[in-house]
DNA sequence: CTGAAAGCGCTTACAG
DNA sequence: CTGAAAGCGCTTACAG
């Protein structure tokens, strides 16, 4: 048989459960993949023949004979500041179950490298591609649209509802960070941002909106530093724009790690938050909840969006439903900061 | 030709390069493969055609044919206590440059899944397995030694010397700590661990019997958790234990979060740090330079172990290198904390 | 240094 | 409901 030649992989063959359980290799693998034509003796024969064996399907002949892969590619910009584990790991749990193996790639917020990604990650032919907002390489928009791969990009809502996309709208969060600070009696407010990818950019532009229509807009008290959010970089500008601008009064920061770091520093130069001045995070992530003071910051539904958007794909794959845009909004956490 | 039937993927072919190219597929292969024997006129020639059409090698199709993958599986424990992620980022950058896929598996600290993601991933042939630790189910255990699959274990070090290990010894951390806290004078110590992992387990082995020789251990001082190492954790379980034993004077938490915090805890309960209790954290997050106090802890080499680990792999697989045991160390840093 | 033949382990039409 | 034939797109020996 095969299995004389040193090409063979060594491993039990989809032709030899059929052997074992007196059908043919057709039969075994329709048994093996659900396909509801097949007899259900035959089935438990085959399934039987396989446990037995130890049989694991060979994705790579799979792949190669039905000219589709069982995979879904995740692209993310960042694996190092957490906020995209929570979409991963729900991703998968509602992959999963289906089948479909998560392939995950990390462009660290560099278009060219996403590019490259894309085009190698389509060569394993995948079922569905999950990604993150949509600022890309005109390259990778063609590759993308060329491939006919369906998609959902995640964290952003697209603006003209027509590629599917969950998330929700940056912008809207940015504007109401404004108007909480706006509320609390704050005038003299700052946008501190690191990173600065497009989400940051445009919750940015949603608190200029809300700042320009209140008559309280300053420029030159916002920070757009483009180095990666970290709470040692919300130290130093805290310290660096406190020195520069004393009369600060409220501060709304991009992520909660530069938020954190702020109330860390203030700590140390005595300033009083929230009674001097106030903090305000984003993404609420884990720790926020016990700084001293516990930081208010805006929850976003990140879990959710990853669970959402399988779900959206998977939909999309089944034909079962429509290319939509889903807003799964934020929710401002109220604690001691502000 | 075979495009015509429908089970083609539509995308450019070997062949199709090959005759761009005016050599023949087996040739082309060889070029873009690097194989030395082939004429450097002719390579040229392949790698032109190969650009021109935007050919892409078919993954599956090359392992099928090879029986073997081009990938490299890592399974971590955890990806969402941002401790797997710098050796994660280590290892891509590595292994990427040569050409080998990266793939993730995820198993939450539960063997069980470990095993299934093992007989998963050995079925796409890979060239090498990178695994985190010696725990494991014996079914694994087991899948692994018959696959012949070289493999590289993470984290720690193996106490037998066979099987190729990259890390450090986490006895050895924590009786550093032990010893760390008993130079500042401290005598009442305890140990706080979450999660309980081996590692977890192994430095609290290292701390107690340092403290036993020095005759100051006392098993109610520890807490061991099993739930998962948070911030929030690490607080409560400080609240907790000043409670029942309010004369411990030092503290070793398994993770930096935990002593996170302990630290805000402590301030929000008027203890002064170090002055009252000594803090000492492990792994040195991000973060914890600029807590108040500064938390000491004990700075562990992540993504250097991720990196050796990814190159001592490559070499297994060139034959360049025999399986050995590298142990990276660890550094305590010391801040305010102790 | 180059190539014709065969095969990797599956699944897709096509029959019956 | 089941199967024999052909093919997916590569690479491995084997020649020359």
């Amino acid at each position: 048989m095969n299995r004389t030649g040193s090409r063979s992989s060594g491993r039990p063959t989809l032709t030899e459960v059929a052997l074992q359980a007196g059908v043919s290799p057709i039969t075994a693998s329709r048994a093996l993949r659900g396909v509801a034509s097949v007899a259900p003796e035959l089935v438990t024969r085959v399934q039987e023949a396989a446990a037995r064996l130890g049989y694991v399907t060979n994705p790579a002949a799979r792949a190669l004979a039905s000219a589709q892969g069982h995979s879904v590619v995740v692209l993310v910009p960042s694996l190092s500041n957490h906020l995209f584990i929570e979409p991963l790991e729900a991703i998968h749990e509602v992959l999963r179950p289906r089948g479909l193996e998560v392939l995950i790639g990390n462009y660290h917020y560099d278009p060219v490298e996403e590019e490259k990604l894309i085009r190698n990650y389509l060569a394993y032919q995948p079922r569905g591609l999950l990604l993150t907002g949509f600022d890309r390489t005109d390259a990778a928009r063609q590759l993308l649209a060329a491939s006919g791969v369906p998609r959902v990009h995640m964290m952003e809502l697209d603006p003209a509802g027509s590629v599917p996309s969950v998330g929700f709208s940056q912008h809207a969060a940015g504007a109401a960070a404004a108007r909480h600070l706006l509320a609390a009696g704050r005038k003299c407010l700052g946008y501190v941002a690191a990173q600065l990818d497009p989400r940051a950019l445009a919750r940015g532009e949603g608190f200029r909106e809300v700042l320009r229509a209140a008559g309280c807009y300053d420029p030159s008290l916002d920070v757009l530093d483009p180095q990666p959010s970290s709470v040692g970089l919300g130290a130093r500008q805290f310290r660096k724009l406190l020195a520069r601008r004393p009369e600060v009064d409220g501060l709304f920061f991009c992520n909660d790690d530069l938020a954190q770091g702020a109330l860390f520093e203030a700590q140390r130069l005595g300033i009083a938050i929230p009674q001097r001045i106030s903090v305000l995070g984003f993404n609420d992530l884990p720790g926020s909840a016990h700084t001293v003071p516990r930081l208010t910051s805006i929850q976003t539904p990140r879990a959710a969006v990853g669970r959402q958007a399988a779900t959206l794909l998977l939909g999309l794959l089944d034909g079962r439903s429509q290319p939509t845009c889903v807003d799964l909004g934020f929710e401002l956490v109220s604690r001691e900061s502000v």
